[in-house]
DNA sequence: AAAGCTATTGGGGGTTTCCCGTATTTTTGA
DNA sequence: TCAAAAATACGGGAAACCCCCAATAGCTTT
């Protein structure tokens, strides 16, 4: 297998749409598409083969808040295949609008995950028979694994943007503290047990959730277990 | 490809390093291992293939601890050939004793992260040269990609099935607010979300907690993520 | 038919968290 | 080197959360 080294084409956002295009010639597939996403900073980042009509359908439905392609594949380890979406509401709904800008409900989607908690999703679909979907993935999964993990290595390290807001560095007290929150300590609690105001403890809880770019305190300990930061406690 | 499936074979230990053997003959590989970790809890499980003179030897010295092609590996996305860990001096204390027990230190390290901050990192190794081992990585990167996803993902789930018997079940309604929870909102967003009342809400989250065994809401969603309830927000 | 679980709503009141400040020390960057 | 930024620390007051209680309804199990 040979890849397409990303970093030595021409550099703008068109060498990944480019190289997309090259993936599809390649192993015989209609469309590709790629998002990355940072939780921990709320940013989103696509690029995909599709015509521009159904770009900004997509863009004016606001179908990314819902596309099961993204929200349901991103919890998964392994590639999951479209057909296992096909009983979700929105998939219906997505993929209703999409047959008439003439795209298949027939795909793939493999998830990437990074050390930092961004996640990317390569997609593949194709308009064919399911006996014949079924064995084209079966040749080219291993390809397109290997497509998927290099195209968001390249992503994330060349991004500028997703780079500055791609460390969340917690201080010393700050994952210190969010550790025994996630134990089911109160601030007053961790004051005592590090001899410190309960008032401090909230201070750092607060940082926290700013680097987390989180709305609650919940919701960052969720994030900082899913980037690895603390553990359930 | 065809992937030999993990949970058909008998349920013990030796499934995981038979799994590996057979990964290690399809692909004329000399050694494979896996090893699965919680970074933040600090808890690591492996699989191999070594023998068990090396294994012990591994143990003894707690190689463990400062064994380069886990340690660095485990912050790549992409795979990493062990050719670029050799200037490190901890590759060099580990490979130094490996040569005594008849090991390459020539092999490629493949990581693989879950939703919930688990690593499962996916090695080979082969004794021979320099060009046929890049010429071997070539045309198995894909399917090794694949292996280290399969096993993985069978590894961490199955993980769940056995400690399930002790986790508790959530409610539809349970989990589905625990998830708006993690994802940041309110207990008044959700009742808005959801079109029921904040006490109402409550009342499940409390539910929840008392299932969970937690004594706070971020510690029920902490738990909860790290059972594999709901994901991160 | 009764028991048990889930889902729903509400009151009252104590507890906790959160947002607004201020201040000192340490680290970082220009 | 010196200023800016971050980390650490503390407090008042408002908002949100949590606990105790009671009540209704649907649905499954015994």
């Amino acid at each position: 297998m040979e890849i397409v080294d990303l970093s030595t084409l021409p550099d703008s956002e068109a060498r990944y749409t480019e190289f997309l295009k090259q993936v599809c010639e390649k192993h015989g597939i209609d469309h590709a598409a790629y998002a990355g996403m940072n939780p921990a900073a709320g940013t989103v980042a696509g690029y995909v083969t599709y015509g521009d009509d159904w770009k900004s359908h997509y863009q004016d439905q606001g179908l990314i808040m819902l596309d099961p392609t993204l929200h349901m594949t991103k919890r998964s380890i392994a590639p999951v295949d479209w057909s296992r979406l096909e009983r979700s509401d929105n998939f219906q709904r997505v993929f209703r609008d999409a047959h008439d800008f003439g795209l298949s409900d027939q795909g793939v989607t493999i998830p990437v995950r990074g050390p930092y908690g961004d996640i990317g999703l390569l997609s593949a679909t194709r308009d064919c028979s399911r006996e014949e979907w079924k064995k084209q993935l079966s040749h080219v999964i291993g390809d397109l694994q290997s497509m998927a993990v290099h195209i968001h290595d390249t992503v994330v390290s060349s991004d500028e943007v997703t780079s500055s807001l791609y460390h969340p560095t917690l201080s010393t007290r700050e994952s210190e503290i969010l550790q025994w929150v996630a134990a089911g300590k109160s601030q007053q609690d961790i004051g005592d047990i590090l001899s410190i105001s309960h008032r401090t403890v909230e201070v750092h809880l607060r940082s926290s959730r700013e680097k987390l770019n989180a709305l609650t305190t919940p919701q960052a300990v969720g994030r900082a277990i899913g980037i690895g930061l603390i553990s359930p406690g």
